[in-house]
DNA sequence: ATCGAGTTTCCTGATT
DNA sequence: CAATCAGGAAACTCGA
């Protein structure tokens, strides 16, 4: 997709959103139709970027930290992120600072709006602290945050839009179209309601507050587990048991194949391993509600309270509906060579982190 | 084209 | 008895 096209894309959402009647106050400051200009950014020659959003003060955050910053939560919320709607993410730090909490939740709906402004107060009051306002993160916080920004690209519609706004290489088309074709894949005939494409979703219009709780859409995406296992959507008995996914091939021909388009994605997303998913199972229980649980968070000891919903979580993040507890704990048995995991003796279903493993210790992730 | 990493699948046997 | 653990072997994808 040329960035014209996206530019377009762009402007014709803002037009169907927002017609003639203005808005007011700081809302009607936001709803200005972004231009390409400020949308996007140069690789090599950040215009408008003072840094990655988690080493500056949101004070000085430019639109491409903030886009950066609501897509970080996007993606740890689990929002579907085809509901958002850019000219709400169109705004500098400032702007952003000035907005009060009732601001965020009319803009992003009670829940990812709260959230939000819970963020953001953070971050406020972690820079207010620390006059290091460009502070070096730990390594373990680097490492946390390089696996949790990454799946961006995973969330159905920001994912290619962050992409290209924020990250604007020189040619992502392909990649583009890979990921907007591996979601539309990804829908069954069952499941065929929550997102069509970017362009789509963003050229539909959404009156009021862009976040609808009750709309059917909130309750589904791709890494949202909890809410969209396709428990149902298993389909049976593939035209062809042609070669699927990784490992050993099944025995007898399982899975979607003919529902998953063969020519999938080239890229092997960083923070997808699977002690990562695990770990950030555990690390957002509010999202995995009795999935995990910590035996002792200290240590890194942990255990699985519903082993084979875990799986099947896991095989939904790697299309492969034919995943099972039995499966995942053979891979979790390779990772005590590796000191990524170290063996419980003794405990059904419990293992604790070892020292290779990041991103779990409670300074690295603030639970 | 090849290789290594990281699984995935299957299997047998042991343990809880 | 079912679920889980252990770990070997082979197959597979992806990125380098």
């Amino acid at each position: 997709m040329a960035s014209s096209e996206l530019c377009q894309i762009l402007n014709n959402a803002n037009a169907n959103l927002y017609p003639s009647d203005p808005q007011p106050n700081l809302l009607n400051m936001m709803l200005r139709v972004p231009q390409l200009s400020e949308l996007t950014f140069n690789n090599n020659n950040n215009i408008n970027t003072t840094g990655p959003w988690h080493q500056v003060n949101p004070q000085s955050w430019s639109r491409q930290n903030v886009l950066e910053w609501i897509g970080y939560h996007v993606e740890d919320s689990r929002v579907d992120a085809s509901l958002l709607n850019m000219a709400y993410c169109n705004m500098d730090g400032p702007m952003l600072c000035g907005m009060s909490r009732d601001d965020l939740m009319a803009l992003f709906g009670a829940v990812f709006g709260d959230k939000l402004h819970h963020s953001l107060e953070n971050l406020r009051a972690r820079y207010a602290s620390d006059l290091q306002e460009n502070a070096v993160l730990s390594e373990s916080e680097f490492d946390l945050l390089d696996n949790l920004l990454f799946p961006f690209m995973s969330v159905p519609g920001l994912g290619p839009l962050l992409e290209t706004v924020v990250v604007q290489p020189t040619d992502r088309s392909e990649v583009e179209y890979s990921y907007l074709s591996e979601y539309r894949n990804q829908l069954t005939p069952e499941s065929d309601h929550g997102y069509d494409s970017l362009s789509e979703s963003l050229q539909s219009s959404h009156n009021g507050s862009l976040m609808n709780p009750s709309s059917p859409e909130c309750s589904g995406s791709d890494s949202d587990p909890e809410y969209s296992v396709p428990k149902d959507s298993v389909k049976p008995e593939p035209v062809q048991a042609k070669k699927r996914g990784r490992g050993r091939p099944p025995k007898q021909a399982k899975g979607f194949d003919h529902i998953i388009e063969s020519k999938k994605s080239k890229h092997a997303p960083r923070g997808t391993h699977l002690w990562e998913f695990i770990r950030d199972i555990l690390i957002h229980p509010e999202q995995h509600q009795g999935l995990m649980k910590w035996e002792d968070r200290r240590d890194g000891v942990f255990k699985f309270l519903k082993s084979e919903a875990v799986a099947q979580l896991w095989g939904q993040k790697k299309k492969n509906s034919s995943m099972t507890y039995e499966k995942l704990s053979r891979a979790m048995r390779y990772y005590y060579k590796r000191d990524i995991l170290e063996r419980v003796d003794g405990r059904r279903l419990v293992y604790k982190f070892g020292k290779n493993s990041t991103g779990w210790r409670i300074e690295a992730t603030g639970y």
